[in-house]
DNA sequence: CAATATTCGACCACTCTGGTCAATTTAAAT
DNA sequence: ATTTAAATTGACCAGAGTGGTCGAATATTG
């Protein structure tokens, strides 16, 4: 009886949800997982805010280790097109790159934040049970975040009194505070309401600074 | 009988311990609520850390909260004494006294590690039960530490063609990145063990790049 | 109507929690 | 040497929470 039987993969089940339902779920569960590390999250505490019973997230998931490894997946996934596919990695000039890079991954961040919040902390984690293929993408994103950050800047457009590998951190150490301290402020507002106009012309004085004291200076008329 | 008792706070007994068994088990308290924060540190992992009975914590503190509340006193001393009262706020050059400020807390962090590990996390928890006095002064070091980053600093010393409130926050990212990325690459070793003169050298490059770029140029020869 | 796919939450064995306490060792006082 | 007091231990407690199961109820489908 029954001897060509449909074998689904689990996870299946959970894939063929209707994606308001999905959704739901994955925010939860990214959320307490940013929130507290693989080891110390709650599978309790994940039902009750997707609003679901206990059985089901054992339903379309065998245990938490599948649900972390899809969160991780769905993450990377998520990243990479959302975010990496879409920067210029040709673009020469440092300030532009990393204002591209800026202005991208805000965009990206903006309607995947609970990816964003859970990425950076499995990117720490290192005692998280993962498939080993899952393990390596982790770090090959990473290089690709280093490669797209550091490669094929072009460092003689910098003043040339000055050590141009401190330049570039200087730059990169400006952006980076600018842009910490901003998400700082804006902690525990919702991304998706606010009008970053300001923020971003804030931004741009900035890098009007940066590249009058750290580039060379081009023909300074008044 | 007895109407004349010797009445002793319990946390005296703690006090009164040989210096040695006290930082011990200061040590393991300390970076125990470092890892994990009020909630989620454990009482047992710290006795084993400490290498006492469990009966010994509940015999020095009554209980958890105590022994957090005096750990937070006890930081906000070391951090006031080792720390903040030796810094100069008059001082009015800005990378002098950031200058300052970096060196002065390497060296009492490199004494009392623990202490400032925790200290940060402290700092942000909001949810842990504290003492009224204890939440007021933590907030007063908040302001300290503002103050004497922020406060006096003479901003006409920057380049007249950019807005000094910019050029402060900039040379302030810069600093604090150096900071922190050396920290991160230094985390884990023992801070006492290294030597730090070459890491000196390297930040005396950086704010040497500061100053020509952010600083007016007074006479430029060569 | 029957078969199958979903959904639920009570329940399980287990671990860990902050805290207690009777019993023991160590030190001090007489 | 003997009494008294202080210091120290770890087995133990009730309670909370863990990841995961499962029988029963409900929806969906053929």
């Amino acid at each position: 009886m029954c001897v060509e039987m449909e074998v689904i993969a689990i996870v299946e089940r959970f894939e063929n949800l209707e994606e308001r339902k999905q959704r739901t779920i994955r925010q939860a569960a990214l959320a307490e997982f940013a929130a507290h590390g693989y080891a110390k999250a709650s599978t309790n505490r994940i039902v009750k805010a997707a609003g679901i019973g206990k059985g089901m997230l054992f339903y379309y998931f065998t245990s938490k280790q599948e649900l972390y490894a899809y969160l991780v997946k769905y993450s990377l996934e998520t990243i990479q097109s959302r975010f990496l596919d879409r920067v210029d990695g040709k673009e020469p000039d440092m300030i532009e790159r990393l204002t591209q890079l800026a202005r991208l991954k805000m965009e990206a961040q903006i309607e995947n934040e609970e990816v964003f919040n859970f990425s950076s902390v499995f990117m720490q984690e290192n005692d998280a049970p993962l498939p080993d293929g899952l393990a390596v993408k982790i770090g090959e994103l990473k290089q690709t975040g280093y490669r797209l950050m550091y490669e094929g800047i072009d460092k003689s457009r910098f003043r040339k009194d000055a050590d141009p590998d401190k330049v570039f951190h200087l730059i990169r150490w400006s952006i980076d505070g600018f842009q910490q301290e901003l998400l700082a402020k804006l902690s525990g507002q919702n991304l998706a309401e606010i009008d970053f106009a300001p923020y971003w012309d804030e931004f741009y004085g900035y890098l009007a600074i940066l590249k009058r004291s750290f580039y060379e200076t081009e023909g300074e008329s008044s």
